[in-house]
DNA sequence: CTTTTTGCAAATGATTTGCATTAAC
DNA sequence: GTTAATGCAAATCATTTGCAAAAAG
């Protein structure tokens, strides 16, 4: 029987951790619910110093491997980025990002894109896809101020 | 007064290179003959193998900084794949690509997708957009197949 | 008690940097 | 001749790996 009462972040890692029998383990509740506190994509650096705070003594190397375990239980998505740079973002929603070409930053765009004409495509090809996303690139605001000024 | 001649790729090289003071080398102009023989996306260590057969002795910081260069140029695009590798495009008409999440593949999708509303709602964050890529990600033909097998 | 997960330290691998030399102009 | 570009070797930096110790179940 499903239990009818929302369940709170963690109560769903540990459910699917179970049920994938894998061990629940305060790193990755931890890693979870920094990640669930902030929001927003982050690298996995600033991950394993938010976590670190509530959880002392915890490794990069855990900090990678957990991120790539929740992004596997699909809980987070990895964004790379258009400088080779990698972060992780909570957000399940789809949505999209604008990426600047100069810095590097990164923002979400809330904006409804068509993406099944990408999907089919890529269907045409073989591919099983399990999602799209747009990347809009140029120069964020500040980059064109200073250029402006420059 | 504006050529009427179509130029060759050298050509359009050259002309970009005296637009900008920049110099016209060998390494410059091998290295763009390179990705436009090629015409797919490749990663820098195969520009550097393939340059290096017509030009011995090309070095790997001068293919890295030459592709960054052509990218500044807009005679070629950066490619950052999910798994953080980048690959490097010499298509110039505007395309998607699909993504396996599994084995990195990424193969070109030729089909028109509408990237105005990320434009716009970039526009509207302050970004000063040039385009825009939409990536489909998922299993690519290969990587289901074994799936299914395993 | 058994197996997974962790932390540590070291390895990796792509990319970048500093600097003397070479090639463009 | 002057200045930019190259090659080389070494440095960097995020990420990964191997393995013994610790924790989960």
């Amino acid at each position: 029987m499903a239990t009818a009462t929302p369940a709170t972040p963690d109560q769903d890692l540990t459910a699917l951790l179970r049920a994938a029998n894998l061990r629940v383990t305060s790193q990755r509740l931890i890693i979870h619910r920094v990640m669930r506190d902030l929001d927003r994509h982050v690298t996995a650096e600033e991950v394993a110093k938010r976590a670190a705070r509530r959880l002392p003594g915890l490794s990069l190397p855990t900090v990678y491997s957990t991120l790539e375990l929740l992004e596997g239980l699909g809980l987070l998505r990895r964004v790379p980025l258009a400088t080779g740079a990698v972060l992780w973002d909570p957000r399940l929603t789809e949505h999209h990002h604008a990426a600047c070409r100069e810095c590097g930053r990164l923002i979400d765009l809330d904006v409804p894109v068509d993406t099944a004409p990408g999907l089919r495509a890529a269907r045409a090809r073989g591919f099983e896809p399990d999602g799209a996303e747009m990347v809009v690139l140029g120069r964020c605001a500040e980059c064109s101020r200073s250029a402006k000024t420059a």
